[in-house]
DNA sequence: CCCAAGAGTGAGAATGGTTGTCGTTCTAGC
DNA sequence: GCTAGAACGACAACCATTCTCACTCTTGGG
């Protein structure tokens, strides 16, 4: 029978993301694997990245592109996305715990959380400036 | 030349957004403007979403299948998502100020915030315990 | 050792939200 | 009315993700 520890692929997936700076998507993971002798085919990378990040391994955020990065649980960071050129730039002092929030049992109703995100959305300076020289 | 007036669109949109209760897609709000006499393409949908976006009128995030839902900026609520079932349940009562994370206009460097997404990622309490029940 | 059953996998097709294209319509200024 | 430029809509194109299905690998029993 497979018992939790028949997914072979998972391990080098999560060491993958573990030694990357930064977040990957599934179409890098799926170059950097092929590179490598864990090679492995897409459809299967979504399928540990699903696995992992149900097993609170991995964190998932959704960029404005409509791609999905990924990064260890453990790396909290946040960023501040510019909604009109799509620069993302790191919030790395930022730290929210569940608990600085107020999010007792009661909020939280039953419910497991595994990890968050937060995400800032505005104007960068350059489209700023951009945006004052375009209306004069 | 074309004021900031000229979008013809924005405000029928706008109030649509501001009379529903929750989020609307893209795609809704297409289906419904078209039940209106404010009947829009959807390219224009898309491109007026942007424009308020950036206006700083609309917030926007994205569902893990992939659409992405807006609703007005001053709408402040948040969520649970559960990672294997795709539940989602609101989060009514939680504010987060970017004054409050202590973001002062150092770590901001110029970026002018519009608006934040904050989601929480977890297991719902139903997939808990199909969880559990799958392992015994 | 061989066989059968079930899980895991990969290649490629299918899906679907979003963005790009391009000809048409509308508006403002003359 | 006429023209230039912006806004618009229908449809095509795009691309990340998911689905499908045949194949392989492992495991356990005979």
């Amino acid at each position: 029978m497979a018992s939790a520890t028949s997914f072979p692929r998972q391990q080098p997936l999560l060491q993958l993301l573990q030694q990357t700076d930064g977040e990957l998507s599934a179409q890098e993971l799926h170059q950097r694997l092929r590179a490598t002798r864990h090679s492995t085919g897409l459809a299967t990378v979504y399928r540990v990245l699903k696995q992992l990040q149900q097993a609170g391994l991995v964190r998932c955020r959704k960029l404005p592109s409509g791609e999905a990065v990924y990064a260890p649980v453990d790396r909290d960071e946040h960023h501040l996305t510019c909604v009109q050129c799509g620069l993302i730039q790191a919030l790395p002092l930022c730290r929210i715990s569940s608990g600085s929030l107020g999010l007792g049992a009661v909020l939280l109703q039953g419910f497991r959380p595994l990890f968050h995100t937060f995400e800032i959305h505005g104007l960068c300076s350059r489209c700023q400036q951009h945006e004052i020289a375009g209306n004069e």
